[in-house]
DNA sequence: TCTATGTCTACTAAT
DNA sequence: TAGACATAGA
């Protein structure tokens, strides 16, 4: 807040004074990052340089300069949480003008612009969007309709090769075009049909909303007119990480290909850091940040390198580990305040062991007033979060972990989003298909199939194919089909005439009740079955929470909130008193006083299927860098020496990324395990220390991969009866019977047994309740 | 058509 | 280990 002397001069307009403020305690280079005018601006900005404070400062400087109004800017960030973190500071400088900004995320930036546009988009204002699991399931739709053998052409990889394709913006006709192998062909064709099924369903898939809005700018010069005299001022937050798609709006955006003298470029901003991107996987290239300058030939560039977050020890770890990236610009973060406590490095035996360590060193911490708030920990996998949960529930420490199975992503939140979206737009056949038979009224795989034939012959969606099946145009359905049927039409009309003025929670009730969906779930004795009912009773607290917040926000508007949270945005805020468990991709842009990086083995971290490729090992390199950069004042690395996948125990080496780590700053508790100590007697012992010069290669970590792999059920092996054809059995549930075969041994041994009346059972040996009969 | 049971396969990362 | 899918039997 400026500071009151300034307004009393009287003579000062009042802009000037609060940018003067706005500059205070800024560095030099902040300095000139937030004054820059004219030419596009890229700030390079090492991890914790005060890059939020730049952008904040830098959108409220150009307001109170007069150079700007709020509602010509518009800041785009790749989570919601940072943009309202965004959002919120700018307010805390420039009042509630910042209302007027836009401050959102690509993916929201563009369904607010597509639903605005819908006419020259083409599709229905209330378009559904659809997540990765719905386009997944139309892509096997569509696979299936090709009558492609899903062992041969993985639907899967199909929906990834198209997310590509998108990312890239090609068309369908592109990739037809350019395919050469029958493989490709098959893509491309699976491609076209899978958006004639979106276009028909008046759905999106998330990279659609990207694709189409650039589309819909290059299209119609008129609507990019439009967002161009509205946008003077565009700033992008995480610049190396956008794909080529959000490239490209963004360019759209600003005006830099449109000779349109009518109406200049506007001025960009972007920030960001190539060391902290970590999202090639989804069709981020690091290439639009570092050819920024030529891209934007008159482009002014700011790098930051001051580091206020961390202490120099954990700093001088973190460099050393991205330092053997290749080809990347010069760049070393530094601190002025002080070494700090050194990296404190554990080898544990297993992940139980590494879980161990973990807790009881945050239960120490303790007493140095260590909260458990202010303890994050890292890995790479979500599935590593599982031992560490365990040891928390045991010994009591509060805990709270991001993402993994997401609330958005349970079934039965899914399943009601289903009902809304079906709500919302009649025509969403992936929607509607999903509760086609959920809860079960008899509607079947051959009442699906049936409709769904009509629906492709037709040409029509699989929505109004049920209408007309209802008015009985569809021959060949069973009187009881045609009643769940209707009824089933009946429920979604009502609701649909009862949503006219209706909020999206009351809807949401009436779905459900309607439906006879909670109805099924309190029947039901599956104990799994009773939170999902306070699942969706938290569904409708979010709900009933965005109408207070958006008070004109109708159905579409709240589905759109919830088609486009992410994991990042469920994090807690500050002291909510947990320990949080993270991916390393989920920490992204987050920082806290102590951090654990767990499950530093090659294998783990970097991860198995990225050891073999340059580019995706640096890119591990990067995602370390980000986990190490998030720590303030204390950083541990933990590792484990044998860790279960699957079930089975494998061995891993040390990660190649703690080799790279200097010694001087790290302060190993314990540097080798206990199981490879005791194998270092009879191999070669200098092997398992690091610092000594020892890299792990590759075929290293398979040959070590393979030797771990034992079974760990063979325990259960003696309680198997040993049986044989002929001998008589007793059955909890069958009775008697006698066995006529047993095929397989001991673990894997099944027996056929006739329990009379021509009853013959398969029974696992394993399982069965089953007693051997002597005599 | 539904349900139970057994079998198979997958764990990178996520807007 | 667990969830997704196939199959058989009711």
């Amino acid at each position: 807040m400026p500071p009151s002397a300034v307004w009393e001069s009287g003579e000062v307009p009042e802009a000037s004074a609060d940018a003067d403020a706005l500059l205070a305690g800024l560095n030099p280079q902040q300095h000139e990052a937030v004054t820059h005018t004219g030419s596009p601006l890229l700030v390079v900005a090492g991890a914790g340089s005060g890059k939020t404070k730049v952008l904040t400062h830098r959108i409220a400087y150009a307001l109170a300069t007069g150079r700007a109004r709020a509602d010509q800017v518009i800041a785009i960030t790749f989570t919601n949480k940072a943009a309202a973190e965004m959002r919120e500071r700018v307010r805390s400088l420039v009042g509630p003008q910042a209302n007027r900004m836009w401050v959102s995320t690509f993916h929201s930036a563009c369904v607010r612009i597509l639903r605005r546009e819908y006419r020259d988009v083409p599709i229905r204002s209330t378009f559904s969007v659809y997540d990765m699991q719905d386009a997944q399931r139309l892509m096997a739709l569509t696979c299936k309709r090709l009558n492609l053998d899903p062992k041969q052409f993985n639907p899967k990889l199909f929906s990834r090769r198209v997310s590509d394709f998108k990312n890239e913006l090609i068309t369908p006709a592109d990739a037809a075009a350019q395919a050469r192998t029958d493989f490709e062909k098959k893509i491309a064709e699976a491609y076209r049909l899978y958006n004639d099924a979106l276009q028909q369903a008046h759905a999106m898939d998330f990279d659609d909303l990207i694709m189409r809005t650039v589309q819909l700018l290059q299209n119609n010069p008129q609507v990019a007119r439009t967002y161009r005299r509205r946008f003077r001022h565009v700033l992008v937050d995480e610049y190396q990480d956008t794909n080529h798609a959000q490239y490209m709006l963004v360019r759209a955006l600003v005006g830099a290909d449109d000779d349109d003298a009518g109406v200049p470029p506007a001025e960009l901003t972007v920030v960001g850091d190539s060391d902290q991107s970590i999202y090639a996987f989804r069709g981020a290239t690091i290439r639009n940040i570092e050819e920024f300058e030529k891209d934007y030939p008159d482009a002014h560039t700011v790098v930051l390198e001051q580091n206020y977050r961390s202490t120099q020890n954990i700093l001088s770890a973190a460099n050393a580990v991205i330092s053997a990236n290749a080809g990347r610009r010069a760049k070393r973060l530094w601190t002025d305040s002080g070494d700090g406590a050194k990296v404190i490095g554990y080898a544990a035996d297993s992940e139980h062991d590494e879980a161990r360590f973990i807790a009881s060193e945050i239960d120490s911490l303790a007493t140095e007033n260590v909260k458990p708030g202010d303890v994050a920990i890292f890995y790479r996998t979500n599935a590593q979060s599982r031992a560490l949960e365990e040891i928390f529930i045991r010994t009591g420490l509060p805990y709270r972990v991001v993402g993994g199975t997401r609330f958005y992503e349970r079934k039965e939140i899914k399943d009601a989003l289903a009902y809304l979206r079906a709500i919302a737009n009649p025509d969403d056949s992936v929607s509607i298909r999903r509760i086609f038979n959920t809860p079960r009224r008899g509607l079947g795989d051959k009442a699906e199939a049936t409709v769904a034939a009509y629906a492709h012959d037709h040409d029509i969606s699989f929505g109004a194919a049920i209408a007309a099946a209802v008015d009985g145009d569809i021959p060949g359905l069973a009187p009881r089909t045609m009643n769940a049927l209707r009824d089933f039409h009946a429920t979604l009309n009502e609701v649909r005439e009862f949503a006219t003025d209706a909020s999206p929670a009351e809807i949401l009730d009436a779905v459900l009740d309607r439906s006879g969906y909670v109805a099924t779930l309190r029947a039901s004795d599956d104990p799994q079955d009773e939170s999902r009912v306070e699942n969706l009773a938290e569904l409708h607290a979010v709900a009933a929470e965005f109408r207070e917040t958006q008070p004109d926000g109708d159905l579409g508007d709240f589905l759109e909130r919830v088609a486009l949270v992410a994991d990042s945005d469920s994090i807690p805020d500050d002291d909510a008193g947990q320990i949080t468990l993270m991916t390393v991709h989920t920490a992204k842009g987050l920082e806290f006083p102590v951090v654990f990086a767990s499950g530093m083995e090659d294998g783990t971290f970097p991860h198995a299927r990225s050891i073999d490729d340059a580019s995706q090992l640096a890119e591990e390199r990067r995602l370390a860098y980000v986990a190490l950069t998030r720590a303030r004042e204390r950083l541990y690395l933990t590792r484990a020496a044998v860790r279960s996948a699957w079930g089975m125990p494998q061995q891993l080496p040390p990660s190649r990324f703690l080799a790279a780590i200097p010694e001087e700053v790290v302060d190993w508790r314990r540097e080798v395990a206990g199981a490879e100590a005791f194998r270092s007697t009879s191999e070669t012992s200098s092997r398992l220390s690091f610092g000594s010069g020892y890299r792990p290669k590759t075929s290293d970590t398979r040959r070590v991969q393979r030797a771990g792999a034992v079974r760990a059920t063979e325990k259960d092996e003696e309680t198997i009866p040993s049986l044989e054809a002929g001998v008589r059995v007793l059955h909890d549930s069958y009775g008697l019977g006698t066995v006529l075969e047993v095929t397989g041994q001991g673990w894997r041994a099944v027996a056929s047994v006739d329990f009379g009346d021509g009853a013959v059972k398969k029974l696992m040996l394993r399982y069965a309740p089953l007693t051997k009969l002597d005599v």
